[in-house]
DNA sequence: GGCCAGGTGTGTT
DNA sequence: AACACACATGGC
């Protein structure tokens, strides 16, 4: 485990950042425990990174680093956008340090195509079995052999229905590769959405085969930097009904989607993170209680 | 072994 | 616009 971790070479400064916290939030699949901190890939860039307090240690450049983890967001001044209610601020002292990180948007697009009705463990085993398939494997001197995710273009050219399959994408497959085709065809240009209003970034995305609202949200959300954009999946869908509706019963998809759109203010897609990474870990938490009081049992 | 998972596409009222 | 239903796979 400790052996071929990099000595990292730079230190950079991290306040108000929690590492470990920010990649298993559900945002992101790929990083793997390594050494003190994580190994993974940036783009093409095989990275290291560590904690220790407010500092971060790497064998990456500072810049790259600091771009990825969106160090520059002030973290401070969002929490304080948030509503003032119970539940919102018990996410928010729980998810201290947690950030929206910027992720290359085709990465971002392709794994969350795969991530419907998947639980985040299994989104990252499908993650790692297309990059090991189709990647290009990168790594630092001495290190473990990562892989990059693999341009839309090779996947488009390299990748069948059937050995997608093969990575345990079941009924996504098809989505997937022919969003790749669409994007490597140059129909659907990712960069362009970029400069788009959010509207019409969301519009464009909706074009794709496995895109609906919530992906679409989730690409808005954690790859072009929209942080207003606001996925609703199971989990926020349940913690908007108990907390804000009061567990009544018939409340509309339409509804969620307009409460939420104004209730949680200019930096929604942050307070959505908080909540949907609060709720998992508390459901992880009950069950762990449930197991230990199972097996006390004679 | 049934239930659930960071949903979407399709077909029907 | 709202609803029902199918769709693969793995963890618990």
């Amino acid at each position: 485990m400790k052996a071929n971790a990099p000595a990292p070479e730079v230190s950079l400064a991290a306040p108000e950042f929690d590492l470990a916290l920010t990649l298993g939030s559900g945002q992101v699949f790929h990083w793997l425990p390594h050494g003190r901190g994580f190994a993974g890939t940036i783009g093409q860039t095989p990275v290291y990174v560590e904690q220790c307090g407010g500092v971060l240690r790497t064998n990456a450049a500072p810049a790259l680093i600091s771009r990825y983890f969106a160090l520059d967001h002030p973290l401070r001044e969002i929490c304080r956008t948030f509503p003032d209610d119970v539940r919102m601020e018990n996410a928010r002292a729980f998810c201290h340090g947690l950030r929206i990180i910027r992720q290359p948007a085709w990465e971002c697009l392709a794994t969350f195509i795969t991530s419907s009705m998947k639980q985040v463990a299994h989104i990252a085993q499908i993650s790692h079995a297309i990059r090991r398939r189709f990647g290009t494997p990168v790594h630092w001197p001495g290190g473990p052999r990562l892989f990059a995710y693999p341009a839309a273009a090779r996947l488009a050219e390299y990748a069948d229905e059937r050995s997608l399959r093969e990575c345990a994408l079941g009924y996504r497959a098809i989505n997937l590769l022919k969003t790749a085709r669409l994007i490597a065809g140059g129909k659907v240009d990712l960069e362009a959405i970029h400069t788009m209003s959010d509207a019409d970034a969301r519009a464009e995305l909706l074009r794709l085969p496995g895109v609906g609202e919530k992906v679409a949200n989730c690409v808005l959300l954690f790859a072009c930097e929209r942080v207003r954009a606001f996925p609703i999946d199971v989990w926020i869908g349940r913690v908007l009904r108990e907390n804000y509706f009061a567990g009544k019963a018939g409340v509309t998809d339409r509804e969620l989607r307009e409460f939420s759109a104004t209730y949680f203010g200019e930096f929604g897609g942050y307070a959505q993170q908080y909540l949907f990474h609060h709720a998992r870990s508390l459901r992880q938490r009950r069950q762990r209680g449930a197991q230990r009081h199972s097996t006390e049992e004679p």
